[in-house]
DNA sequence: CTGCATCCGCCTCGATACTG
DNA sequence: CAGTATCGAGGCGGATGCAG
């Protein structure tokens, strides 16, 4: 098990020497959309060794940053911790910080649709969301989810949309990190809207940035 | 030069292939704290060796996160470009997450003075901090800096202090996450103050969290 | 079949020596 | 001062094996 520490008595390196290894930030991204088990977490970290994840989770399990539950003999769960939650105030920057290099998705090849909660919730401002009058559908490389304004912040719902907006991934990442226009981006055809100009409009409000 | 890629085509995936290898949010920290030369790095980044931090150093100056400039016929320079420096946004959570474990500090052992501006501007409120009459000394581990507020935000200074606020650094995480009350590190004789009291109260309302 | 443990080849890391 | 070259150690990635 690594243990390779930067020996620094600062905050930041003491995080590193936490979550800095490698894998661990995204088996964080996985847990935070709920509960899984070892083969689900390896079937959407496509890369990973067997013993690595192992490693990894027993690790961040006996830091605390993970929970690990054993549905009472059947096969483990891990989720994440108090502790472990409180790492979304980590996670969502770093995916703000990466829709800065949107040209950097292009030759990636494996993508999944529940991913597209995350980059959705690093922009929703919870204030924005609470005026918005029903469901949306959006459409992200193809992979489509319906979301909606819970107490919880945004979540996925089975309601039928009020509109629905449809664009790819690297759209998504340039409009949200501002640098394309929204305005710009419909013009040139690159997003799709389905809906009433109120309802549309209600809903980018809720990723205009914060407040 | 390293270039082991997830290959998910997902913002957090892009940011962890861009600045997820060793070392490299250190080296940001060290260049959040202005330009720095190769010997100024390394002394700061005990354990580094000097293959790997020119490589760090390459690579992200290649991918535009820093700039590296050549003062005139004299020795390079390294700094945070403008990307680079959004890079704060997601420094300052992973400072206070590393908060939340205090006694990993114990055992460490390097230590730097400048290392102490950084966990202050983490959880600094510039709106609060306006309302501060005067400069700060702050006492963190026998290491004295002087602090004020400015329009760019918590700056050192070089000005008399209206107080001064002595604890060590595990004090100084334990209260600033919020695992130890203030007044209750002040009874136990954790932290030491000097000053008016409504200065100190000026202060310690910086840094109470967003307002 | 799931949840790991073991083994192995490779690449990265860390340390030292050396150079313009 | 600012790197480059080299090399041993160890973490990583992939395949295989195995117990519950």
């Amino acid at each position: 098990m690594s243990a390779r520490s930067y020996g620094q008595n600062c905050s930041l390196a003491v995080a590193m020497d936490l979550i800095g290894e490698r894998w661990t930030l995204l088996i964080v991204r996985e847990l935070m959309l709920g509960p899984r088990r070892f083969t689900q977490l390896q079937e959407n970290l496509p890369g990973i060794g067997t013993n690595l994840l192992s490693d990894r989770l027993a690790r961040l399990t006996r830091l605390g940053i993970l929970d690990r539950q054993r549905a009472d003999g059947g096969h483990p769960s891990y989720s994440l911790s108090q502790i472990g939650k409180e790492l979304e105030a980590v996670v969502y920057p770093l995916i703000r910080w990466g829709n800065l290099f949107p040209d950097r998705r292009r030759d990636s090849r494996h993508s999944r649709p529940e991913w597209n909660i995350l980059p959705l919730r690093a922009y929703y401002s919870p204030r924005a969301g609470q005026r918005w009058k029903g469901a949306y559908r959006v459409e992200i490389d193809g992979q489509a989810l319906t979301v909606a304004a819970r107490e919880t912040g945004l979540e996925t719902v089975d309601d039928d949309p009020v509109a629905t907006i449809t664009m790819d991934s690297v759209t998504a990442a340039k409009v949200a990190s501002g640098s394309v226009s929204l305005e710009r981006a419909v013009q040139a055809g690159q997003i799709s809207l389905a809906g009433s100009p109120a309802d549309i409009e209600l809903f980018f409000d809720a990723f205009s940035g914060p407040d």
